[in-house]
DNA sequence: TATGAATGAGCGTTCATTCAT
DNA sequence: TATGAATGAACGCTCATTCAT
């Protein structure tokens, strides 16, 4: 039974099939095979609408984390509460603690290490200018004071919490403890 | 012409081989071929060595993270100065600036920003151990005070400068200027 | 925009395109696609005209040697010369000197030196009855005795050419130069 | 079980095989699977030796063709009698009569036209010159005169017969006898 | 220890062809 | 008649891995 679609409908659906696809096995291990029987669609399909298999992985990897760092920078674009109590009141900018939803499992398969870090970089990289706007946005209220380099200080903000999220030793409860612990003692 | 080794001097120069090859082509493309005759030795001489080409990535990858974050935690783990002091006057955790040395090759090449990545990852967690002891030793000495989870703040300290390693827009030094500046005002 | 079109134009217009590519990519490399890129068509609307590609292929070789061998054989058909001045004065069985013109075009595309081949031979396959015929029509009116095999004579007059015309140390020129003096000295 | 070979052993064990095949089945439906199982070897093993179907392809016809025209040109280059001489003892330039012959089951597979043609253009291209300096060996010892351009004679002399042997509607035998004819009427 | 020819599984990719619209 | 998204079979090719030497 031949089902067609609407173009953009039809490249999400490959996008968010190879995500999890990719995640679950890794790359190299995922085939296109895998990604088209999740969809339940032939093969050659997927090649009207990637160029390769390298090319949907980057624009799935794209895509995922777009889409996440969107939703993470939505409470941060917030501007009546300061930074601080922003990241004090958002679990985690990037672990989702609800074990049903679509990220958790995305970002907990099995032999998918090399992948979740991949995509949480792409994450941070898109969520670092939103939390530099976020400070340059406190020092014009006047609710910060003393950063010179608000680009910088967002980086670190960001990437240090990857420092805990990647840790293997804790839950994730323990990692958002850690990193509230830690931005309510020493960041301003 | 055959020519045999000691086993650890072979062992250590195909890990060498592979490191550079991996880097340069990515996992995926790099071929055992590619490292054997690199080192212009038979492919099947590596099996010997390693079991598959997985198991010889991932002792790669951690032989020459190991061999980075010494060297890079040589400085840190002398006693004498302060941990501020010893980021102060380390050029960096990562970079490497003489554009002759081995490293700096490495974390160049083209096509190799996985790697890299991946690479600074393993790094970065090797950092973290010796920074936190670092702090905790700067605690004993009364250097420091207001610390109450050294490994978290080792964790931001060390994750955080990736945020700013990472960038594609900033030259070397402007990378090491930023994230000094950074320590000396918004750290303790 | 859809456009329809009587029938056999329709079917002559993709012949043409499709002798079009195949003579630019041979038959392999030439795609369906293609051809139906090159009119401007949905690919299957190739297949409402022809069953498949193989056929399509015969069909749009066949369709051109016919248009190739009926101009040629024009002049050959003129009962008023005997042949040896026919093909004295006719530049040749094959060559077409204007570089402008369509059929020259098709005979110098790149990587299709098969298909030319196989046009060639297709062309001359279609020749040999004319000049046959011409050869018994001299033979008629008494301007040629001795031939007693016209079929066989007109096979190595034809396919003679071939030896030269395949050539590609010489130019356009100098083939005709040489199958002239050959013809003018050699046959009868 | 795995069997070494030489390599020019191997390579030449190929080309056969490939040229077997290709011939019985044409380019386009031949696969490399078809030639690996004829060997008995595995597919990849092929791709040690030839870069692609193509070159393959290419490199069979040459081997192939390359043999023919040297055994056809012994009797050629055999100096004591004139060329007319050779033509009217040689059966044919090309056709070999014994039905059990290697060559003949090549020549005559089903679907194969288009190599067979292939095949017999490559054929004729290495028999001109060859013809050619029997032509001039002529000349030089007097038994032929009236030879401007012995290349084109050869050529007409060679691809000539093309266009005999080429007809699908005579036997064997019917070719091999217009040819002599012809060449005892009409040559000299 | 070392070689490298040989293996063979499997994957990405292509494309002729079909069919619902 | 025309479309072009969708199919699906098949193929070239690669390469990790093995093994006889």
């Amino acid at each position: 039974m031949r089902v067609s679609r609407a173009s953009e409908e039809r490249r999400q659906e490959i996008l968010d099939a190879a995500m999890q696809v990719f995640y679950l096995k890794g790359y190299e291990k995922a085939t296109i095979r895998d990604i088209a029987l999740d969809i339940g669609v032939a093969q050659g399909l997927i090649y009207r609408y990637f160029k390769s298999k390298e090319a949907l992985f980057a624009a799935a990897l794209d895509n995922y984390a777009e889409r996440l760092a969107g939703e993470m920078g939505q409470e941060i674009r917030n501007d009546e509460t300061a930074l601080r109590d922003k990241i004090l009141n958002t679990p985690s900018f990037y672990h989702i603690e609800d074990d049903d939803s679509y990220y958790y499992k995305m970002l907990n398969g099995p032999d998918s290490k090399g992948i979740y870090q991949q995509l949480s970089l792409k994450v941070a990289e898109r969520l670092v200018p939103i939390v530099r706007d976020a400070i340059a946005g406190d020092l014009d209220k006047g609710r910060l004071t003393c950063v010179e380099d608000p680009e910088t200080v967002a980086a670190f903000c960001v990437y240090g919490q990857l420092g805990v999220l990647f840790r293997e030793d804790l839950s994730g409860n323990q990692k958002v403890d850690r990193i509230r612990k830690f931005v309510s003692n020493q960041i301003y």
